[in-house]
RNA sequence: UGGCUCGUAGCUCAGUGGUAGAGCACUACCUUGACACGGUAGGGGUCGCUGGUUCGAUACCAGUCGAGCCAACCA
């Protein structure tokens, strides 16, 4: 492309230099600059969408489907950690030729958003949605996602994700709408989805039920109370025999309507069957069961059993068909009604207290009355709806469920779990425990929530139907239901409908009044059909999303070419969440699993391992990792967050410790850098931010290294590697060998998913064979007059330089794009690709390897090495040349010195360098020396040092080789060793033997010359 | 209670059946014409502990201690 056109808004015009004249490279690069720059332009240049001729050819396409955030929130690091590994496997696809889609999206979030409107509507409106209806709050909702939709869209795009956007999806758009009601239909009509009363995680906060997955259990410190419930005789009178419980939760009493034991325990076995008094409620039936399912060490070995509010004394309900008495409304207070409909008790009370004050006030009543057996601490768990941080309360209600057991048999085949091969893999592979353990013990899947934000559940109620049903299910039970109550009452139409719903057996709304429909029936005819109030778990609309996005249940080319996917990359943490939800849906409503790879990176953490997280204050923006932020605005930020009042002093003061100077600014590439280099698998991401200013560094040290090869690396045109060939000098060998061996490593990495090698290896080849060590030798030739050295090394320079620019373009594609583009020669090498993003992804040239170079190589940095060793150790100032000589142990490393001696010379600040071999060589009196198994290396010092110093130095170096040698003698006098070891480990500690002996032989005469 | 992961340099982490590496931090010297967000050299670890397998264990096995995560019906 031509570097002519004018620069984008915002960027300043002596930034857009064409690489064609002088380049006008800063001393430092700046992120914030040079990341403004590209994005639009690739955008422009729609190089994220997939290529299309080369899909419909057959070409083998690449497809990642971004995990959606939500469409309120605001970047996050797990965010920040899935663009950079998700980017980097999109980009590096791309340019290999991949017909590569990266699909884009926004959740809806339901539960997570409707409660941020809700709490807005609450502090700015003072009226909760039921003030304003379901379609008024709904428009309000919208109107929240429309203002705040973007954002988040626009912070993966600053980070660099290159995602077709033009394919972006939202959950609830009336694509994936479409699709949502299809599903639900389908599974429907395949008698997957069933309607049950059952105890279900309520979340009295956001009155809704929440999925088993949806709950977090926390230990907490209780207390296991006691207290005794009286017996009656055999006419109902009251005795004083009593029988003693412990419970957590004594609020519970109100609801109990049976005490177990287990029917073993001779301590309660004449009690079995006997009746008990129930101090609030006299008239109700209280019985002693037994049952196996009680331990009769805890506690008191009597359990009072409350069937409606926990899911153990549930089942154990069912199993001797004790009533149901549901003692809380919807926000968890004590139920008026309960009083009313169990009159002549005492207890009203209690009435319309909340469960914590209740628990109180049933205590203290307890305690009048006599009743209370005392307490004992207990640690046990809690369970916590993740998404209020409320405590769950287990409620009776009736849901839509979907039967998971045959999905989750698929889903383990899939994996292989089953034996066979898997069509899905998942990385890191101890991930497949935990995947097993999940499906083999899986529940069935809660879908209804009590929303109004998220999928309206598509069942229907025949209105038209109802009388018929509920009388058929009065008959049914033969009672009068309050359904029929009502009916004769004159209800009708939907009020009827919700006080059917709430008493009518489900199996005949199942089958008599209710169907599931893709069409709205309501909307057809509202005088006949009623929708379903309740909405979908969001996750059922996300579990859609691998095909929903891509047209289905239409039969689309993005469906045809597109299913399955590639690879999904997500947090471990949602696995289950959404996963399995995809993997189930994929293959039921597909017939093939989503994708055939599954990783799952770690979750990011703070330096210390916390998880991050904004109420503990730990919580690192991404935009301050890549902006950089002052410490005072960093505590500014961490007091908006929600920290309890006893923890913020101390969370500031932590804060200010960490981060004095608040945090240097990494660019989108440097924090990009820095999250990969510390996502090794199977470990947590610590984010650590002196580590992402190291990084920053790297990044300043490749824009450095370009801007030398811009400046010194000569002019003119820019010939191939091929036609330089035969020019080229032993430095060039060898960092085009090493460029070789860095290209294969770091594709192998990246398709194995290993991150941090990927950086790692970029990092280690570019700081220390490129900069340290190629760029310094070429100095020599750059600035020499052989022409034929010249222009090899400034091929060599802009090869490794382009090569290094693709090969970490996915992983910080800013900085390399800017970088690429001024390359000299670059429209000559690449004709027709007008960005680094596009290029071909390098390979590796086989014919560049060169041992031979890497070996000589080593050989010169260890010479130059041991003589700046002598050098500084003497304390002689690193500029001031000396007179060296190097006894080299055989011909042949004289030989390949003398090759290199120019450029030892000038890498070691040589004044004047004999390379000798040991024949004949005899040292100057006062000398500095010091040896490997290769050389001896003497450094002329007369007048220059102080032999006593430099005789300590030598012993310390003696020491250690020695001790060296000691460790190798003491393996070969074990016979066992030589007759058993390998033989090139054998071979090895021999040549290494010798080496040391050669180099303590060196030293020791060193030593003897200073007396 | 069960399962999983991790204990390696001051810190954050790689690593391998053959006697340990990186970055940051530290010490000394250097404002050298790419880069002080830099250069050169250096110091620093009995690889959590105890056993076992092996010629050889930081690595494999068992146990143990510690940290964390996940899943759980002991009220």
């Amino acid at each position: 492309m031509t570097t002519s056109a004018a620069p984008p808004p915002g960027t300043t015009p002596s930034a857009f230099a064409p690489a064609t004249t002088e380049p006008e490279l800063s001393t430092q690069w700046d992120a914030k600059t040079v990341e403004a720059r590209w994005y639009q332009r690739w955008l422009d240049a729609g190089i994220f969408a997939p290529d299309m001729v080369a899909a419909r050819a057959g070409k083998k396409p690449y497809v990642i489907m971004m995990p959606p955030p939500n469409v309120t929130g605001s970047l996050h690091m797990g965010h920040a950690l899935f663009v950079t590994l998700q980017d980097l496997l999109a980009r590096k696809h791309r340019m290999q030729g991949d017909p590569t889609l990266w699909l884009p999206g926004v959740d809806h979030a339901g539960i997570a958003t409707q409660a941020v409107v809700e709490r807005e509507l609450m502090r700015h409106e003072k009226k909760t949605r039921h003030d304003l209806g379901r379609a008024a709050f709904l428009d309000k909702v919208w109107a929240w996602k429309e203002k705040n939709g973007d954002r988040i869209v626009e912070q993966l795009k600053a980070m660099g994700a290159s995602a077709d956007w033009s394919r972006e999806r939202f959950t609830m758009d009336e694509q994936c709408n479409v699709a949502v009601n299809e599903a639900f239909v389908r599974l429907w009509q395949q008698g997957l989805v069933y309607r049950g009363e059952r105890l279900v995680h309520w979340d009295p906060a956001l009155l809704t039920s929440l999925s088993d997955e949806e709950v977090e259990h926390e230990e907490k410190d209780g207390e296991l109370w006691r207290f005794s419930y009286l017996l009656k005789d055999d006419k109902g009178e009251t005795t004083d025999q009593e029988i003693v419980v412990a419970t957590t939760r004594p609020e519970t009493m109100l609801g109990d309507v049976a005490v177990a034991v287990h029917p073993e325990d001779e301590r309660y076995l004449s009690m079995v069957g006997r009746e008990l008094v129930h101090p609030f409620f006299p008239r109700r039936r209280v019985v002693v069961i037994a049952d196996a399912y009680v331990d009769r060490a805890f506690g008191t070995g009597a359990v009072k059993i409350t069937p409606a509010h926990d899911p153990n004394d549930f089942e154990m309900g069912q199993r001797h068909s004790l009533p149901l008495i549901n003692i809380f409304t919807i926000d968890a207070r004590v139920n008026a009604a309960l009083f009313a409909a169990d009159a002549g008790g005492g207890g009203g009370e209690f009435a319309g207290l909340d469960r914590f004050e209740a628990r109180k006030r049933v205590k203290a009543r307890l305690e009048e009355l006599g009743l209370t057996r005392g307490t004992q601490p207990i640690k046990h768990n809690v369970s916590v709806s993740q998404r209020s941080g409320v405590v769950i309360e287990p409620m009776l209600s009736r849901q839509f469920f979907v039967k998971t057991k045959g999905f989750a048999d698929e889903a383990l085949k899939i994996t292989g779990s089953h034996g066979g091969v898997a069509e899905t893999r998942i990385i890191p592979e101890y991930w497949q425990k935990t995947w097993d353990h999940f499906m083999n013990n899986i529940r069935d899947w809660n879908v209804s929530r009590q929303l109004w934000w998220g999928h309206r559940i598509p069942v229907f109620y025949d209105l038209s139907k109802l009388d018929e049903v509920i009388e058929a299910d009065a008959n049914r039970k033969g009672t009068t239901t309050e359904a029929l109550k009502a009916q004769t009452e004159g209800l009708t139409g939907k009020k009827l409908l919700e006080i059917a719903l709430r008493c009518v057996d489900d199996e005949l709304v199942m089958t008599k009044l209710a169907l599931a429909s893709t069409e709205n029936l309501e909307a057809k005819d509202p005088g006949r059909y009623a929708q379903e109030e309740d909405v979908l778990d969001t996750w059922f609309s996300s579990g859609l999303w691998p095909f929903s996005t891509l047209g289905w249940p239409n039969d689309t080319e993005d469906l045809r070419l597109f299913y399955p996917g590639s690879v999904l990359e997500t947090g471990s943490d949602i696995l289950f969440f959404w996963v399995a939800r995809m993997v189930w849906f994929g293959k039921h409503l597909m017939g093939k699993s989503p994708f055939s790879d599954v990783f799952l990176h770690a979750i990011v953490r703070d330096a210390y391992g916390r998880k991050m997280s904004k109420g503990e204050g730990n919580a690192l923006d991404p935009l301050d990792v890549i902006n950089g932020t002052t410490l005072s605005d960093l505590l500014q930020k961490t007091k908006s967050y929600p920290i309890p009042e006893k923890k913020i002093e101390r969370v500031l003061k932590g804060l200010e410790k960490e981060y004095p100077e608040g945090i240097p600014a990494a660019g989108a590439d440097g924090l990009r850098f820095t999250l990969a280099a510390l996502s090794s698998q199977g470990r947590d991401v610590k984010l650590s931010i002196p580590r992402a200013a190291g990084y920053r560094n790297f990044l300043n040290k490749i824009w450095n290294a370009t801007r030398f090869a811009l400046m010194k690396g000569g002019t003119g045109p820019v010939k191939s590697i091929d036609a330089t060939r035969s020019s080229f000098q032993l430095a060039d060998r060898f960092i085009l060998s090493k460029l070789q061996r860095t290209i294969e490593t770091v594709s192998m990495a990246i398709d194995e998913y290993r991150f941090d090698a990927v950086a790692n290896t970029i990092y280690s080849f570019f700081w220390n064979d490129f900069c340290d060590v190629y760029i310094e030798l070429s100095k020599t030739a750059l600035e020499g007059s052989d022409e034929a050295a010249r222009s090899a090394a400034r091929t060599t320079l802009l090869h490794v330089l382009d090569s290094s620019m693709r090969l970490l373009h996915p992983l910080c594609p800013f900085l390399t794009e800017e970088l690429w583009q001024q390359l000299p020669g670059r429209a000559e090498r690449w004709p027709g690709i007008a960005f680094c993003a596009v290029a071909p992804w390098p390979v590796v040239d086989a014919g560049l390897i060169d041992v031979q170079a890497e070996r000589e190589l080593a050989l010169l940095t260890e010479a130059a090495t041991l003589i700046r060793n002598v050098r500084q150790e003497a304390g002689l100032s690193p500029r001031k040349p000396v007179d060296v000589d190097v006894v080299a142990v055989d011909a042949v490393v004289v030989a390949t010195l003398l090759s290199v001696r120019d450029v030892l010379s000038r890498f070691a600040v040589i004044e004047t360098l004999n390379i000798v071999s040991r024949a004949g060589y005899t040292a100057p009196k006062l000398s500095g020396a010091t040896a490997s198994g290769n050389f001896e290396v003497v450094v002329h010092l007369e007048g220059l040092i102080d032999p006593a110093k430099e005789k300590g130095r030598m012993v310390r170096e003696i020491d250690r080789a020695l001790r060296e040698l000691q460790g190798l003698q003491k393996r070969f006098e074990n016979p066992d060793f030589v007759a058993k070891a390998p033989v090139d480990v054998v071979a090895e500690g021999k040549a290494n033997m010798l080496a040391l002996d050669e180099k303590l032989l060196r030293l020791r005469a060193a030593l003897k010359r200073l007396g």
